[in-house]
DNA sequence: TTACCCCAACTGGTCTTACCAAAAGTATTG
DNA sequence: CAATACTTTTGGTAAGACCAGTTGGGGTAA
């Protein structure tokens, strides 16, 4: 009875991670309280995180929050030198719209009501800080929007992916906003439309939409960079 | 403090397997038992071995010993026919060669004193023994003697293989000593001489000595079953 | 306001004790 | 001698206590 406990855990562990629910880099709930919510003891459930842990799903400190691991980390190492080139930036974007088309093709498939309402709050919260900030803020702001549709995707793959990617190519796409910006003085009507599309058809669950729309603007990006 | 004592606990255990002092089937001792020595509580023990199980190195079954694990096995998974043509039973014996030639070899370089004094009574029992006995109980009596060596060879991969070699190619090996005594109507002197020449070898401490008669012993067997 | 620091609570790490369940060993019995 | 029943040993689990870091919030000072 109780070692099926000790299975029912670990794959419940193990489902939340797949599907999205416990994200690359959030904390786990407390042994304590799993013990409580299993109806194990302790020790059990030590054992259990201690099998993922070895099998590199979660990370554990003592003191610290046992966090899921992003499992991608591993295969990102290479080349420190984060190219600013022009042909590196196009690069970069080109991967990005098959990434952005994808996370928003599953986010309109998969997420929950809550979190496309939490989306909806922060898209209108960008829109309103967008008015005066500076660049910076402005790229983190567009980032957060875009890392939200992949959080919500449930796709373990596309969110350990994204984040990775915004991790590594952040300076990147922070240079393509900025000598956008530098040339139109402010987001150009196409990007704004872009992100209201992409939002509507998301809140409308319209997955392929959405695909269409995220891609769309993404390219759309590269070829204002493109045409410098 | 503790932390360094799983460490060394779990050090502990897989030098004694790598060093051939755990041999594969050898069964550990109990987790009280290491709890004791280590000073530390069960519990810590618990999780070293728990790790060592993950990594493939040991078994553990409630209520039985723990038992140390033949990493090979999987690799031998393959074909379970074991087959008795000639051709096969060449084979079986080119490579029992070089297996029978390194662990004599290991055998005289690294055998305690007291596993040379239980090698010298094997031997005495099987010159007794061999007088009048079916085939059956000569074949594992010759086999029990190599066995032997290779245990003492403390050398892993090689007490893992011939482990496997014997489990596996009994039959065969079986099959060619009955040829054999079938053919002469006893052990032809040529062997005996040689398990002598072996034993001596090793008993004196030659190495080299002794992987040359070793393998010698085994190619003269192939010559003979060769010669049918 | 902002930055910093400190402390209480929280979380993982370890130890102890107790009891259960399965295997292994031992004595008994036919 | 073989089969059986009993006892011991061994791993599995649970509960409680305490230690050792981390976290986060509130207070303080710049």
């Amino acid at each position: 009875m109780q070692t099926s406990s000790k299975l029912a855990l670990r794959q419940t562990l193990l489902d939340h991670i797949a599907q999205g629910n416990l994200i690359p880099g959030a904390s786990l709930p407390s042994e304590r309280s799993l013990a409580l919510r299993f109806q194990m003891s302790r020790n059990a459930v030590r054992e259990v995180m201690q099998g993922l842990q070895q099998e590199g799903w979660i990370e554990v400190r003592q003191g610290g929050r046992s966090r899921c691991v992003n499992r991608l980390q591993s295969y990102m190492e290479h080349g420190q030198s984060i190219e600013t080139s022009l042909s590196h930036q196009l690069d970069v974007l080109e991967a990005r719209a098959f990434l952005e088309g994808e996370t928003a093709y599953f986010c309109a498939l998969r997420a929950s009501d809550q979190e496309l309402d939490a989306l909806a709050q922060e898209y209108r919260a960008m829109l309103q800080r967008r008015k005066g900030q500076s660049t910076l803020l402005k790229a983190k702001a567009d980032l957060t929007f875009h890392m939200m549709i992949a959080e919500s995707s449930h796709h373990l793959l596309l969110i350990s992916y994204s984040q990775l990617f915004y991790e590594r190519y952040f300076n990147a796409i922070h240079e393509v906003l900025s000598t956008t910006l530098k040339r139109y003085g402010r987001y150009p009507d196409g990007i704004s439309q872009q992100h209201e599309k992409i939002h509507q058809a998301i809140q409308a669950r319209r997955p392929d939409q959405a695909r269409l729309e995220a891609k769309e603007h993404i390219l759309y990006t590269r070829r204002l960079l493109e045409a410098t």
